[in-house]
DNA sequence: CAGAATCCCATTCGATACTG
DNA sequence: CAGTATCGAATGGGATTCTG
């Protein structure tokens, strides 16, 4: 006789109350911080964060979103209609997981092996800004910056040292990127390559005040060391 | 005709440039982040290393010992005769991934699922003191702190809102904690159990400077909520 | 299209035994 | 003590199929 196997939160791995250790319980399995990631700036459904996830199955992206809504850390929900469509979104306790992906960032990014020519997803791109936004250089500064990524459309607003980023339609912004893809856009903050060579190529087009949009870019650095 | 097997940094997961996801492919693996933590206050032997690590088997130890320093975070080395033991240490830049382990464990202790009473190592009692440490209230105060957890000896040198921790024998030091494991410090300084309790029932002692010590134990909290 | 269910192989893990 | 070798069991994950 088999019992009915409850849902489980994947037993207990590590005999440990280290809140590190802890941590990895909840979301040290293979793709989950990836899978939260692609829901840092907002909800998505399942079809969108399988595409920004190359690689990841229909089996185990069904299974971590099901481990993490166990945890406390995902929430699944249906809008209301007429779109009746079901998304996953983060738990506000989720959303301030954050700074454990710029941590793993920025301590990556000062390795030797590491390989900036692979593909990007745009929330990738996007909470990479918010990383390496230089906040020295920033401060006092504001604007509103649109972006446009693929099918993407993200907003980030500099106000006061902070800047927010939302998936939202890009009307009523200072000005905007468009870029067939992420890639460019990081040619174009991290590279520091000149946007007129990438306008030229029909990879990327500026539109609005292009001035405060070449200032906007300054204000973002790859950590120097 | 097989092939020598050459060895593999462990393949490429992810495909992408996001430095989370490259940290992940480097860290990423069950139980390494637990071993860069016992490694993370100094060098280890493989066996203190296997104690400190309830469940982990000589394996997988030895699996991820190799990756780690193939990705160049730990680096083997034999001590200077007349010791001549091997040790496990951190690079300069496996040192550097100690936040990652405060984010993680400051997320994952605003967790309701926390279970706070399980076995806990020296170690990670001590990095969370580091990450506990109340910067504000300690601005200014100084001390050199000595704890005795079993049979492991560390100092924790207080000075200018910084506080060092390194594995040391405890002489010359203002005062000292201690204790027969690391649950009764998590009593004494989260618990805020009262250390005349602690004493009474033979599991903690406290040498030195009393009044500096228990002036010391009120720099540490957990977060509020 | 969203996702659950099944199947099956590859990998990983842990226990035990063995070695310098 | 510091691992290596081997083996069976558990798990992981891709492919495919099925349902609303």
């Amino acid at each position: 006789m088999k019992l009915p196997k409850e849902t489980k939160i994947h037993g207990r791995w590590y005999d440990d109350a280290c809140g590190t250790a802890f941590a990895l319980e909840l979301v040290g399995e293979r793709w989950s911080l990836l899978v939260m990631r692609e829901l840092m700036l907002g909800p998505r459904r399942f079809s969108d964060l399988r595409a920004s996830l190359p690689g990841i199955s229909a089996k185990v992206l069904t299974e971590r979103l099901a481990g993490l809504e166990a945890s406390g850390v995902v929430l699944r929900e249906t809008l209301p209609p007429p779109a009746a469509v079901q998304v996953y979104g983060l738990t506000e306790w989720g959303y301030r997981a954050e700074p454990i992906m710029q941590e793993l960032g920025r301590w990556a990014a000062a390795s030797p092996l590491h390989d900036p020519g692979l593909p990007l997803s745009s929330v990738s791109f996007m909470l990479s800004l918010r990383t390496m936004l230089d906040t020295a250089r920033a401060d006092g500064g504001s604007a509103a910056a649109g972006f446009g990524i693929g099918e993407d459309t993200f907003i980030a607003r500099l106000a006061n040292g902070e800047m927010p980023v939302r998936r939202e339609s890009i009307d009523k912004v200072d000005f905007a990127f468009l870029a067939r893809d992420a890639q460019v856009l990081v040619a174009l903050f991290y590279g520091k390559v000149d946007p007129a060579t990438l306008e030229a190529a029909g990879a990327l087009e500026i539109r609005g005040d292009r001035a405060a949009a070449f200032a906007f870019v300054t204000l973002f650095a790859l950590p120097s060391g």
